[in-house]
RNA sequence: GGGCGGUUAGCUCAAUUGGUAGAGCGCCACGUUUACACCGUGGAUGUUACAGGUUCGAGUCCUGUACCGCCCA
């Protein structure tokens, strides 16, 4: 036990335990241990990432399910680590080469490669750091990462099982290209965005029919170089004699076929469509349906190739510009229209994704959706909110099939072969020298790495040493919770599910938790280029840990997105602040007194009403935090304890103990002291998964811990551990009373603007004599918290001279107050009366009503009843009073 | 175009199976009673987006409208 300095000093604190919990290894857990397990796999940050708000929510989340479970006495485990960001990683690399004055082509593959590793040797732990920062309980024993070696065994046994298996297949096909990345993308990386475009309409003439054209509308005017036909409904009469016809592509002078195909939309444009068989997934449709010529009119770069013939070399949207130059110069260009369409941009570098065809390594997904989308529908697997169910089965259900392939250098490298000599293609688990058919060492490896995602997918077995069986693999997979944001169903929760099933035979984890996205004030997203970012280190730097978990927290409806500003964050900096200070005032008191905090040994038989009070409040905390917990609904959580702790324990209880505590009797002092300490350790568990330094700290700084034993390991408090929770009822109901009496006698003295040194006698007329006897034993305490001279239970009092009163469950509260502007309190009570008697109408008319009285359930009737009762009470008390004021004044 | 979510106090959000609309922040007034001014006490504020319907009773259920946001084409 250490006296607590007078200033909480978070940095220091967070400081000291952030260093001791890893040290000590203080979330490392094994299968030995036995028990429950609770798994989290970490929803693996970019290697090149840095800590931001959205992060700082979704960790934070987790770290609340691990602490709260491992308190629950759960084998918990989190497992912490990073992916390898294919795309993300090599881009930062190569623009660092490129300060240099380098290209990764100079450095060539392997040399390139190195560099990337060294790169991450020497930034790549930056987020874990932060995640430390923040207090995340991960098993830092267990850090993993994407490209390591376990990790990528795993890659390529799944690769070579779905290649054997058929479920693996490279072909020619439309895929989204980053001309920027110069890589294929996934159709999940290709994020769609609306754009306000043009539809440009272009006039083709017919061969042989001088003076005829035929308009087809486009939006991008560039791949009018890579057109093979046009293409009109069967069904459309005013197209019915073009079929078959001959159109001249005008500049190329190609001569290109008019076909008829269903997938035209007649109401569309022009009912024209120009088919593009290279750069558009319909327009491929129909190319392989008419036998069409595919025509790649671009580079990797998105500038135009040998086969645009003059436009060759000019990048793509500087081409669309000439294009409809030349066209207009022509009298080619019907019109352009303004055209607000969606259009795919680059997940990573946000640049304008061109839909090319080209040879790609895909999963059939089909096979491996059908279990995942059953798990869900059966509900082996949940989300939270339950909406996200109907997300996933739709995806689930419409699945198509995966790109993988990526034209970078820095990832898992596809595993296939090739013989030069034989031509065998084959995926391999090793390294081979040779070809297994012909035994040719004229062999090489496909130059194509794997998308990141499919090495995310493996995560919740990989990261247990799969394809190895073990100990820990048995014991913790399945996992159990999954927390992530929504924008990851798709690329990472969804497949993980098919991983799951297809690679282990069962579920990757039973619950998924699906939480908003953090948002600026105005609920804009944050990002860099808005210049609208939270830097959470910042706000770490200067509230604390602490202060931004709990403030996020908070803030956070379930599921709902978050809306912050750096001002929301002094929620939990000043909630450190107010428990820091009820610490140190319960330290302050102890000082002198007998009290091992480690072995406390209460005495009921000492408690006063407000003990009694106090101890089912916390009980009833505990209730709440763990409901709410059991249904991820992580605000209402804080808020139940922020309420506990600010409102039943500091603003009552402590305000309550102040006397006691300087009275005279050891006995008693010595027992509120123990139900402080008592209600205050609890509360202090409760919060730790919150707030998991300042809890910490005050665990040991107030001697409930042993010097060597986290409060991690200390147990959650049960609802229902305490037996003395029922006896407690009706000391609860008196005490929640006692104080709606303080606040209404603090109102009564509000109300006539007292100066705060005036102290007046409160005469209490009590309800019921029970209460009576309760009332008399409290008449200082009541005395002090409604700052009153004193306090007198009377329940044959009758003003003898007007004065001010008010009405309470408990009895009427009289304040002797001389010189009573007589007409001014006539008024304030005709308010009053006003006010209830129109509750009382109101109430009447719901009795009277017979279909109410019939139909209402019961127990609904009857508290209605009970509801009338009071509120006449009220009323006839009302009423008496005003009279005798009339009384009086006449 | 299809789907999902939202619209409640100035702001951000709550409101168990329908049963007298709440909290935090902000605002106003007062205040140092030695845990805490990062505090205390008191106060003001709502036709629950709109229009219908079901019901004894609707913020809550149903239908439609408007606006906002997200996802997928």
């Amino acid at each position: 036990m250490s006296e607590l300095p007078k200033h909480y000093d978070p940095k220091a604190i967070e400081e000291k335990w952030g260093t001791w919990w890893v040290d000590r290894k203080v979330f490392h857990r094994t299968p030995e241990e036995g028990g429950d397990p609770y798994c989290i796999v970490i929803p693996p940050p970019n290697v090149t990432g840095i800590l931001h708000m959205g992060h700082a929510l979704n960790n934070t989340l987790q770290d609340i399910l691990i602490r709260w479970r491992s308190m629950q006495g759960r084998n918990s485990l989190w497992i912490p680590g990073t992916d390898h960001a294919g795309i993300a990683t090599q881009n930062v690399v190569e623009r660092a080469l490129k300060q240099e004055g380098k290209t990764r082509d100079d450095l060539g593959r392997e040399a390139f490669v190195d560099k990337v590793w060294e790169w991450r040797k020497d930034y790549g732990g930056t987020i874990i750091r932060q995640l430390k920062k923040l207090g995340c309980a991960c098993d830092w024993e267990r850090e993993r990462f994407t490209m390591d070696e376990g990790l990528s065994n795993a890659v390529r046994e799944v690769f070579v099982r779905l290649y054997d298996k058929g479920l693996i297949y490279r072909g020619k096909y439309i895929i989204n290209w980053c001309p920027r990345c110069e890589t294929a993308l996934s159709d999940e990386e290709s994020e769609h965005q609306s754009v306000k475009g043009k539809l440009y309409h272009f006039r083709y003439p017919v061969k042989g029919e001088a003076g005829r054209f035929v308009t087809v509308a486009t939006t991008r005017p560039e791949t009018y170089l890579g057109d093979t036909a046009v293409a009109v409904n069967p069904k459309d009469e005013r197209y019915a004699d073009l079929v078959g016809k001959t159109l001249l592509l005008p500049v190329l002078n190609r001569e290109i076929p008019v076909i008829a195909d269903d997938f035209v939309d007649p109401a569309f444009g022009t009912g024209c469509v120009k088919v593009t068989p290279a750069h558009d997934p319909n327009d491929f449709g129909m190319g392989q349906r008419h036998n069409l010529p595919m025509i790649n009119v671009m580079t990797d770069d998105g500038h135009m190739n040998d086969e645009a013939g003059p436009y060759q070399g000019l990048e793509r949207f500087a081409c669309r510009k000439k294009i409809m130059e030349d066209m207009d110069a022509a009298g080619l260009l019907d019109k352009v229209e303004d055209h607000d369409h969606a259009v795919g941009h680059c997940y990573r570098c946000h640049a304008v994704v061109e839909p090319r065809l080209s040879p790609q390594w895909f999963v059939k997904m089909k096979p491996l959706a059908e279990p995942a989308l059953a798990a869900v529908l059966d509900g082996r697997i949940t989300f939270s909110p339950a909406r996200w169910n109907k997300v996933y089965t739709e995806w689930m259900e419409n699945i198509r099939d995966w790109c993988i392939s990526r034209q970078i250098w820095w990832g898992h490298r596809v595993p296939v072969f090739y013989c030069d000599a034989c031509q065998h293609e084959w995926a391999d688990r090793g390294e081979p020298g040779a070809c297994p058919q012909c035994a040719s060492t004229a062999i090489r490896q496909d130059e194509d790495v794997l998308d990141t995602w499919f090495s995310s997918w493996l995560w919740p077995f990989s990261v247990f040493g799969w394809p190895e069986a073990g100990k820990d693999l048995s014991f913790y997979y399945p996992t159990h919770s999954l927390a992530t944001a929504s924008e990851i169903i798709f690329f990472w929760v969804a497949r993980m599910v098919m991983a799951g099933f297809e690679f282990m035979g069962d579920i990757p984890f039973r619950e998924v938790y699906i939480h908003g996205t953090v948002r600026d004030d105005s609920g804009r997203k944050m990002s860099k280029s808005l210049g609208n970012s939270i830097d959470p280190l910042e706000i770490i730097e200067a509230y604390s840990a602490d202060a931004l978990r709990f403030s996020l927290i908070m803030l956070t409806a379930t599921g709902q997105d978050v809306y912050v500003s750096k001002e929301k964050f002094e929620i939990g900096r000043n909630f450190g602040t107010k428990i820091w200070n009820a610490a140190r005032f319960m330290q302050m008191h102890a000082a002198d007194v007998d009290l091992d905090p480690r072995r406390l040994n209460l005495k009921p038989e000492l408690w006063s009403s407000d003990d009694w009070h106090i101890v089912a409040k916390a009980e009833d905390a505990a209730k709440a935090a763990e409901d709410c917990l059991e249904r991820f609904r992580f605000n209402d959580y804080a808020l139940a304890v922020h309420d506990f702790i600010w409102h039943e324990f500091c603003d009552w209880y402590v305000e309550y103990a102040k006397k006691p505590l300087n009275g005279e009797d050891a006995a008693v002092k010595r027992e509120v002291l123990q139900v402080m300490y008592y209600t205050f350790s609890r509360a202090l568990r409760l919060l730790h998964p919150l707030m998991p330094f300042l809890t910490e700290e005050l665990w040991h700084a107030m001697g409930y811990g042993e010097a060597d034993r986290s409060i991690l390991h200390e147990a959650w408090p049960r609802d229902q551990e305490n037996p003395l929770r029922n006896l407690a009822e009706p000391h609860v109901v008196y005490v929640d009373r006692k104080h709606q009496l303080i606040r209404d006698a603090r109102t009564l003295r509000s109300d006539y603007d007292l100066a705060p040194s005036l102290k007046l006698p409160l005469i209490i007329k009590p309800t019921d004599a029970a209460e009576a006897d309760l009332l008399k034993a409290d008449v200082e305490a009541i005395a002090g918290l409604a700052r009153a001279e004193s306090v007198t239970v009377d329940a044959g009092y009758e003003p003898e001279q007007v004065m001010p009163s008010v009405i309470t469950a408990l009895g009427t509260v009289y304040m002797p107050l001389a010189g009573v502007d007589l007409e001014a309190e006539a008024i304030r009570l005709g308010e009053r009366l006003r006010k209830e008697q129109e509750l009382f109408a109101r109430s009447a008319a719901k009795l009277d009503n017979e279909q109410f009285v019939q139909r209402a359930k019961p127990e609904v009737v009857e508290q209605a009843r009970e509801q009338h009762r009071e509120i006449g009470e009220r009323v006839a008390k009302l009423t008496t009073l005003i009279e005798s004021l009339k009384s009086m004044g006449s």
